[in-house]
Parts: structure tokens; sequence; C-alpha cells
DNA sequence: AATGAATGAGGATTCATTCAT
DNA sequence: CATGAATGAATCCTCATTCAT
């Protein structure tokens, strides 16, 4: 079961097609064989169940997300510089993984326990990280924890808007979210 | 079937208990009957099945929300406090219902399709209306229609993280998003 | 539990009407009930459940027909005439109640094996006549049992037709099937 | 999902003897999947239900009538000799498939209005074909169409006979309708 | 006698998962 | 590796029946 393998990602694009179609309930198992045109049992050759297919997907998009920022954070540079290019690069990782993160930031809220809290974690994980950033740009640590959490779930409201209304520009309004937390946070 | 009846009340009380720690498919009719002390069979006498249910819980949180803002509307004032104001009602009616709003709020997204529909028809019935309150503000249409619902977004995300961790001010936390809003919107 | 009363006759003929419409099965309680304007619990009142409803309404169909045929029988006269006028005796009941009749005779079959035997037992004291008479009139047992038996097959198929067009004629019906069993049993 | 496969046959086979003794709302789907020695879901592989289930069997049961009958029909002779030989043929296919037969002609009617109007519908394909059979013999149009429903009815009757008492001559019984009906129409 | 809210056993159906081929 | 037929636990919902008022 080799982490990486072309069915393993065949399959996990399948499953980010068909997840994002009709959410994480409403997929069953044989629909996603079906994209990837295996045969079901297939399926659990290279994931253990559904759940962790579905767990693959967020730390897939997490480990793409965390590895963009920890990249920028090794370059040097005043706080706010830093802060404003993670958020940058952030929203580049979500915008270029659409289908992705509107499955891990919308579709999966409300299913499994098991699947909420292993979402949990890489979401608190991640979080910490900008909270140290905005920490270090000068906000308080209450100011910083709720800003980081505010921001995340501003930006997926603005997927679960724009999976509804595909026609509006999604970068546009990813920016103007920026632009908006950005003078909140007393940085512009 | 009366839309108010001690029995009826009871049940959404229930509901909302036991779909607050389980969410929407995670939840059995029959914990949903356990939990009013009722038989299966009694639920049924109140709602026409699960998703009737889960959508009265819906709408009985946007109906306060909305009978909030609107009440708030009709008193005079300038436009800007007058959004303030929406603001204060919404938070506090979803800080009054802090069970109820986790429901309608996190744990509805990705259930099923029908559920969202009616979900997303509320939800937009509502944004509408601080979209329309954000442009008396000054705001350009585009600032203020991702504004609405970055803002919705955000707040939803605090209540996820007060239901992980309850020890959390959600009140002080909701301030504080109002806040960054506030002047991430230039109305400081 | 009067085998006699206003209020029960009042249900039967309800049930009467809910059955002919719908079938054993997809009638409810409920519905006899509505259509009796009262309450549910009225109806256990007066019958132990829906079964005994049911088989009351065979009870009451067969013990008119039976009633019929043994006024008739009580009549001197010789055995053919004696038969055509039993045969006329039925035919006469049966178009009289002609829902009732086609409850019974179409819409009964099939359902509960303790109605089905009930009707089964009615349904052979009833036969048994006709075979008696048949036999009188010169026909061999085996010819008279399989006789009696096709005859009543037949009417009830013809009701049946009738309950799907009640366009056609159902009392040219009863006669033509009359016909064709005179000559078929050679007493034309 | 073919239309033939050995475990298709097996549950159908299974729903006959089931439906058989206990009619079709008696008889649950476990009980045919155990009669199958499969498991429940292996019902629903196969068919899109326990009414799809039973109308199999219908199409069935008239499948292998109607070709009886319209094999017969190609073959050349005097329009007396072909219906009696339609009969025949008809007769024969029931008493070749008795335990079917008596699921449809007896046990199915009074169930869903889903399955008597598929059954009516198969029931009055065949009767229209005996109807011009009989009216090719000379019978007027009234007389054949009542004398072939009436025929249909004596004969279910008769298999409604035979089920109960199973130590009857099941094809002497179809036989002495016959002889009835043909002197009945006159054309003995 | 009458009511109708409440009951809860029972039934059809789905779907994640397994395993023999 | 791959398959897909088979599994059966789990779930929503119905409805005949009861009983406190």
């Amino acid at each position: 079961m080799a982490r990486t393998s072309a069915r393993r990602q065949e399959l996990m694009k399948a499953a980010v097609s068909v997840f994002s179609r009709y959410g994480y309930h409403e997929t069953g198992v044989r629909e996603i064989a079906e994209e990837a045109h295996v045969a079901v049992g297939t399926v659990y050759l290279y994931f253990s169940g559904k759940t962790d297919l579905f767990v693959s997907l967020i730390d897939m998009l997490y480990g793409r997300v965390m590895e963009a920022v920890l990249a920028n954070r090794r370059q040097s540079g005043n706080a706010v510089t830093k802060l404003e290019e993670s958020l940058e690069a952030v929203v580049k990782v979500l915008l270029h993984d659409r289908d992705l993160a509107r499955v891990v930031l919308i579709k999966s809220i409300g299913s499994e326990p098991m699947l909420e809290d292993h979402l949990w974690h890489v979401h608190q994980t991640f979080a910490n990280l900008l909270v140290e950033e905005l920490q270090e740009c000068g906000l308080t640590p209450a100011t910083a924890q709720v800003g980081a959490w505010a921001w995340v779930g501003a930006l997926s409201e603005i997927f679960g808007l724009w999976a509804r209304q595909p026609a509006l520009d999604l970068e546009a309004m990813a920016n103007e979210v920026r632009v908006i937390f950005w003078k909140g946070w007393g940085l512009g």
C-alpha cells in the first residue's frame, strides 16, 4: 500500500471529483470506483475504507498548504511581510486545487466523528501556524487566535459561495477577503 | 400538526442536543426519540421525517435571526449604526441559541442535497440583507457581497472552535470577529 | 359489542367504501375511521381489529347470499328450477351490494392467512350448497363440484373487470355468465 | 443485471415458493433470501425491489402463456380448432407451472396498486387474444368478451381450490372447466 | 362511549466492506 | 494486482393497536 502509486493518485483524483459533486455521505465507494474506471474492490487495495480515502484527501490538501507556508517561513524578512506571503501562499494552493479545497473546507464538516477529529487536528496545526505569525506582527494572543480561525472560516464560506455560483470570480473574492482581514488586523 | 406544541418543542430541543453531538447523518431518529423520551413513531406525528425535523431547526434559527435583524431595521438611525446593530442582533441570537447555531452552521453542511438547498436559500436571504446594509454604508457591491459571506463564515468557524473547546469565551470571540470586520470594512 | 348497532353499521359501510377503493392492505384503519367520521379508537370498540372488521364484511355478504339461497330452497319445485332460482338469488344479492361483493370477491384474496382461511371456509359452505343443487339436476359429483367453483370464479372475475371499467354493464355481464354456464351444464 | 442468470433464476424460484405459501404482503424479502440461501442484499442485485421481483414472476408466466398461444396461432386450421388448441395450450402452461400460476392468479390480487396495474395490463392483453379467437368462432363481441374473462376467472378459482386441497386432480378439473365453457359457448 | 396521542414491532432498502476467483 | 458478486448490519418509516382522559 505505497503512499504513492499511479493508481492511488487516480483514485484520489476521482474521489475529489465525485465528493465535490455530491458530498461525503451522498457519495458511494462504487461511484468513486466507477469514476476511476476500476472495480470497487480495488479501492480497498489502496485505502482501508471510504473514511481513509477522505482522510487522505484532507491530508493531501493540508500537506500542500503546510508545505507552501513552511517554504515561505524559511525566507528571511520582517514579520508582516512573512505573514502576507504566508496568506498568499495558502490562497494560491487553495485556488490551484479548487475542487479539493471545496471538498475539504465545505463538504466534509458534519460527517463522521472520526473524520471530524482528523480534520480538526489538521486544522488546528495549521491555525497555530498563522496564530504564531499574527502574534509576531503584534496582535494580542486573543486577536491572533480568533483572527486565524476567522480568516479560515471566511475563506471556506467563499468557497461554498463559489461552489453554488461558479460564475463568480473565486480569485477576486479571495483577494477581497485578504484585504478585509489585512485592514481588520490593522496591518494595512 | 400544530406548529407549536409542547411535544413538538421537546422534540426539536432533543434534536438540537443530539444533532449537535453527532451531526445529521450520524444521528438516528431513534436517538432523537430516546433523548426526548418518546417512541420513534411519535417523531413522525410532529414531523414528516428526519429531514423535515432538521429543516425545522434551520428555519427556527433563521427565523429568530431574521426577526432580530428586521426589528432593528425598523428603527431610524444612520446606515453605519444600523449595520452595527444588525450584526450585534445576529450575534446575540446565535449566542443565545448556541447549540442550535452550531447544528445549523456547522453540523448540517454536507448533508442531504435537499437539506443543503434549503440551507442555502435561507442563507442567501440573510446574506442579502447584510449586503444591502453594507452597501448603504458605502461599500462597493463586490466588497459588500464578499464581506457579508466572509463574516458569516468567520462566525461559523468560531462556533466550530468553541464547540471543540467550550472553555473559550464565545462571546468575546464573536466580538473580536466584529472588530476585525469593522476595521476591515473601514467603518471604524 | 353488540352485533347490531348504528355505529357498527356505519363503520362497516365506511369500510366497504374504503376497502373497495384501495384494497385490504392499502387501507389503513385511520382511513376507515375518517370515512365514518369517528376517531380511530372507536373502531376498536366495535371490532377487535382490522381483520375482524374485514371478516365481518365477508360474513355480512355471505350471510345475505346464504339467506337468499336458503329462502329459495324452502320453496317447492323441480331441481332445475330451484337451481335457476338459487343462481338468480345469488346474483341479485351480489349486484345489489356491488362494492361489498367486489371487496370480498376480488380485493381480499392474497391477504392475511387468517383472512383467507375464513374466506375459504365461508366460500366452501356456499359452494357445497350449489354442488348439492347441481347434483340434484343430474350432474356428476365431479362436474358439479368443479362447476360450482368455476361459476363463482367466473363471477368474481366479472366483478374485477367491472371494477376496472365501471362503464361496463355489470348486470348484463352477470347474465351472460349465467347463460354460458347454463348451457355448459347442459341444463338449457 | 442480466435477464438470465443462475442466481436470478434461483431467486425467482424461491420467490414462487414463498409467495405461493404466504402471498405478496405476508412474504418478507428476508424469507425469499433465506429460501434461496442468499443474503437479503443479494436480492437487490437482481431485482430493483420486492415489487420488481413479483412483476418478474407475472411476466414470466404470461410470457410463457402468450408464447404458447401465439405459437399455436401460427398454425393453420379452422377457428374452432385453433381456439380449442389455444385453451389447451394455456392450461398446459398453467398446469406445468402450478405454483407460479397460483401465485400470479390467486396470491397477487389485492396487493399493491402498482402490481395490480401491471397484472391488469398483462391480463387484458391476454384476454383480448381469447376474445379475438372467440369472435372468430362466431360469438358476439359481448359474449366473447365476457366469456374470455369468465373462463380465466373459472380457472383461477380452480387453482385456488387445488391450492387448498392438493389431493384434487387439477388436470381433470381444468378439463372439466373446458368442457363446461365449450358447451356454454355452443361450440361442442 | 368516544377520543386521538402515543406506542414499537416490523419491513423494505442501502451500502461499506469482504473474499474467492 | 484486480475483480465484482455477495454480505448483513443499520436505518428510516409505517401503521395496527392501546389507554389515559
